[in-house]
DNA sequence: TTGTATGCGTTATCAT
DNA sequence: ATGATAACGCATACAA
């Protein structure tokens, strides 16, 4: 491995000179700069990461952290999109990731311990669940974070637009005349929250009433439980005529839930997902949804972490909603 | 922050001695090793990773490549699931996991050196282009490495049995009588011509002749183009009985062309994926399909990486091959 | 059994 | 404009 020790004697100068000539000091003759930094490239110089994080305490590294209790976080699309974002912003800002968990080999450490055993310059959170009291910690520790789909107060988040997406989608069902709606919600996350109260408002304000037997629980991601609230759903005596489902992937199971019932989309069932993961929109018949802008979110929330990192003196939290867009699809019918 | 030295003065010790305590070096006695940990836990101390890399020359860190000249290389079901068991089973083994690439920041480096700088103890790759000069000269260098999907001399690799996945496909298919096979195939890659090879080497091994035309160019993940090379086929004065799909996403693209012409599956046209992802077994009907066990061949690039950082000495290259299972799925009908 | 001294590679402070 | 020196936090060879 050659250090700057090694370019100080094949230059003849002090590694004090050459550690000022690669970080473009001022304080240095341009000539005597220009001799170094030709020398350390010729000799293969790296930087060792490592060696400067020790010494200057910042690794320009920071931690992702996704939890979602049921397994395999990384392995949703819609995530999977918020983490290649993230990822790719940061890397053009100078920072690498490195992702954040519990309980590394041996130790056992919880979020904050491994994010300070790694020296993260921050983090990024995308939980499934807000209240875990090692989410807090980390939440509310000196460590730069921002939340994605949560807000703390004095920590940045990046919102989707859930109340304006699901308000969208329903007002979309409603032009196309159908009034009798009925929810699958997933688990009952903040997102969910503000989900289902968004489509009870909007409802209510259009002057639907949705019968307490319309609303289903479900699982997000999940395929087969959308499976079983659809099934619930067409057992009724007064089926709804359109049915929302938690997310893209969840509607997979309604529809073969609804398929095996001979029953066709959009003819005999109008349906909408949320996400507007790409799938979707290969489906046939294309999905009705709404796509969150993940890639956008990712990128906010990485481009706000190093922000705050950078300029901790002159920064703010912000909320910042992401907004998303209805992709029409063709599985709402227009009814009369 | 709180360092061994904090700890030391507190306890009255010298820094070695809480260094050895923690740990557990053998000379050191019991009782005061004991009290050590405790003024340890109770100051809160936590091990600083940064600083004990600089000075064992180990960062308990590995590197992770996706490269995917197509763009969100994370983001496709298959590589998720690799990442995600890497990730877990590394982390299992007290290792964490970063991702390494091109340019980071204004620097711009090639692989090799964003491992080094990131002092990652090893690396493992997952790429489309393994003839890239970059992965080339990361894959020969002093860092070990494994690669997926791909051999590399004296360089373990993790495999998926392509050969035996597609010969089992085929059997399965000429099994339940069809003789006019068609193959949508991806770009011209090692896993591509596996596949193709053994495509073309089982149908013959049964007599089955494949006609030129038959044979088909496509972009691997990419419904589109399979669309379109669907649409080719369709086209064709003597059609085939069952169409091969370069993987599971991209036989939504033959779906959709093929309802487009009133083609049902199975009933007009079978239809095999590859891949297995859970999205397949979601459809309906049912994609018949070969799993590539994606989370025990990220388990085992951890493990077989991780035995190789640990034990350089008694190492040597192993090709493993991981197998998978046919899903038989309800894509392909029994015809006389 | 415990402590002292040293160095990993870098940067920052302070002389020169 | 340049260099000597110390320090970041830790682990280890060696001395006591």
């Amino acid at each position: 491995m050659v250090t700057i020790t090694d370019i100080a004697k094949a230059c003849g100068v002090s590694r004090a000179a050459v550690s000022k000539a690669l970080n473009g000091a001022p304080d240095i003759a341009p000539k005597t700069a220009e001799r170094i930094r030709e020398q350390a490239k010729a000799l293969g110089y790296l930087p060792n990461a490592t060696a400067r994080a020790l010494k200057v305490g910042r690794s320009y590294n920071i931690g992702i952290l996704f939890s979602d209790p049921t397994g395999g976080g990384i392995s949703h699309e819609y995530f999977s999109q918020i983490l290649e974002s993230v990822k790719s912003e940061a890397e053009r800002l100078g920072y690498d990731i490195t992702f954040i968990s519990k309980d590394i080999g041996a130790m056992s450490m919880d979020y904050y311990e491994h994010a300070k055993y790694r020296n993260c310059d921050g983090a990024v959170i995308a939980s499934a669940d807000y209240h875990d009291p090692a989410i807090v910690r980390l939440v509310t520790s000196e460590i730069p974070t921002v939340t994605l789909d949560y807000t703390f107060d004095s920590c940045t988040s990046i919102l989707s637009d859930n109340v304006r997406g699901m308000e969208t989608l329903v007002r979309y069902v409603y032009e196309n005349g159908h009034r009798k709606l009925a929810f699958i919600h997933g688990e009952m996350t903040s997102v969910t929250q503000k989900r289902l109260a968004s489509f009870k408002k909007t409802c209510a304000s259009l002057g639907i009433t949705v019968p307490q037997e319309y609303i289903r629980p479900a699982v997000f991601h999940d395929p087969r439980s959308s499976g079983l609230a659809t099934r619930a759903l067409l057992e009724l005596a007064d089926r709804p005529t359109c049915i929302f489902y938690p997310d893209d992937l969840s509607f997979l199971g309604g529809m073969s839930e609804l398929e095996r019932h001979g029953i066709s989309i959009p003819k005999d069932m109008s349906v909408v997902g949320y996400d507007g993961i790409p799938l979707s929109q290969v489906l046939r018949p294309r999905l009705t949804t709404y796509r969150q802008g993940a890639e956008q979110m990712g990128r906010e929330a990485a481009r706000l972490l190093i922000e705050q990192i950078e300029h901790p003196d002159t920064w703010l939290p912000q909320n910042i909603t992401v907004e998303g867009a209805l992709l029409k699809g063709d599985t709402v019918r227009s009814i009369d």
